[in-house]
DNA sequence: CGAGCCATGTAAACAGTTACATGATTCT
DNA sequence: AGAATCATGTAACTGTTTACATGGCTCG
């Protein structure tokens, strides 16, 4: 479902190819939703089916066309019925929680480079985040000004600024994630000179 | 994969019926994984077949049986190698940041309405987490303590503290959800004041 | 002319949700 | 006797991942 309204949110800022979509999904850009080309090129073409979108075929070089997407007025009333709609926020797998609690399975080396992987992957993610909203209050990014030159005046910052708050979440939601790790890593430095200490004490002089 | 592995984590702590692991799944105690007993029942049936878990028939009353499950020597190296295994952390999909960046759609009634979800969800969540965690650390939940009797004095501390530990990392995540649902409804504000002070300058006296 | 990018596809497998279904047991 | 709980299932559908595949365009 949030396949279909996240590609619609992106057409709505500027008509574009599956490839483009591909790239706002892959690239350091978009975070918020990301998917690979064999599932968007399907459900753009389901989007068009409904009507909710407009293909077009444009030329490239001689031989070559591509496909290039527009949202219809109907797909912009589904973007705005999705908004609109209040969703409950559901419980969430959570693999790395999962993992974390079972720990005393693993190696302590290992628990280390799982939680190292984590701070690392967190950290980047943060840097990221934290760049992009710069970009975006800035109005650095492409893609937003396209959107923006859609958007008359008056909400134009409101635009720029839900983008942000968007951003915001994900940057809160990073720096505790580096944190948690840190505080694992601790964990297991604890743990570890305390099992030192006990088998110390069983031999004491050795 | 995990749910997988988070029934088998859960036999090791002690056997239990399908029934028994869809209440845990369920029940306000297991945040770090969950499904529905149509996804639990099968999924024992594979890892019966596959040689991780025994199954065994426990008469009920006078006419039904129930099957109860317990983790085999196999079943425990698999979970022992799933945990030493390191995972990249993988981007993941965000529903609510995807909705938020794109709030200038809604009303601020239903943008309004769903931050304020938002909050009282994880708030909600956020009790159950440290209540929780505290129960861990206190020694109180019964499949910690089922757990603990399999496990040699010396880890069992390892143990409880990588529970906890896993909590932390929901608590982190949910108090940084709820300040960022504030953050938004702050926003809002400022938006929306915002707009009224231009109202009130177009119309001046009205 | 070859490397790297642009552009799009099929198909199988796996994971998760939702709807429908059944029947025994225990408690009031 | 009826309600709540225990216990387990099938089936259709939706969403996601992974593997395999093809071919033109652009630049050095």
């Amino acid at each position: 479902m949030s396949l279909r309204v996240a590609l619609l949110a992106l057409l709505a800022a500027r008509p574009m190819t599956g490839f483009d979509a591909m790239r706002q999904f892959d690239a350091s850009v978009d975070y918020l939703w990301h998917a690979p080309h064999t599932q968007i090129y399907p459900e753009l073409r389901k989007l068009e089916s409904a009507g909710l979108i407009e293909g077009e075929e444009v030329p490239r070089g001689e031989h070559a066309r591509k496909r290039r997407y527009s949202i219809t007025e109907t797909g912009r009333e589904q973007l705005r019925a999705w908004v609109e709609k209040v969703e409950e926020p559901r419980r969430e797998r959570d693999p790395q929680r999962l993992k974390a609690a079972y720990f005393e399975w693993a190696s302590p080396e290992a628990a280390r480079a799982q939680l190292e992987a984590h701070a690392r992957f967190y950290e980047d993610a943060l840097a990221s985040y934290e760049k992009q909203r710069e970009d975006i209050l800035a109005r650095r990014v492409p893609l937003l000004l396209a959107r923006l030159e859609r958007t008359p005046p008056g909400e134009q910052e409101a635009v720029v600024e839900f983008k942000a708050f968007a951003y915001s979440g994900l940057i809160a939601r990073a720096r505790a994630e580096v944190e948690w790790a840190r505080e694992g890593l601790r964990l297991l430095d604890r743990l570890h000179s305390g099992r030192s200490q006990e088998e110390a004490a069983e031999q004491p002089g050795a």
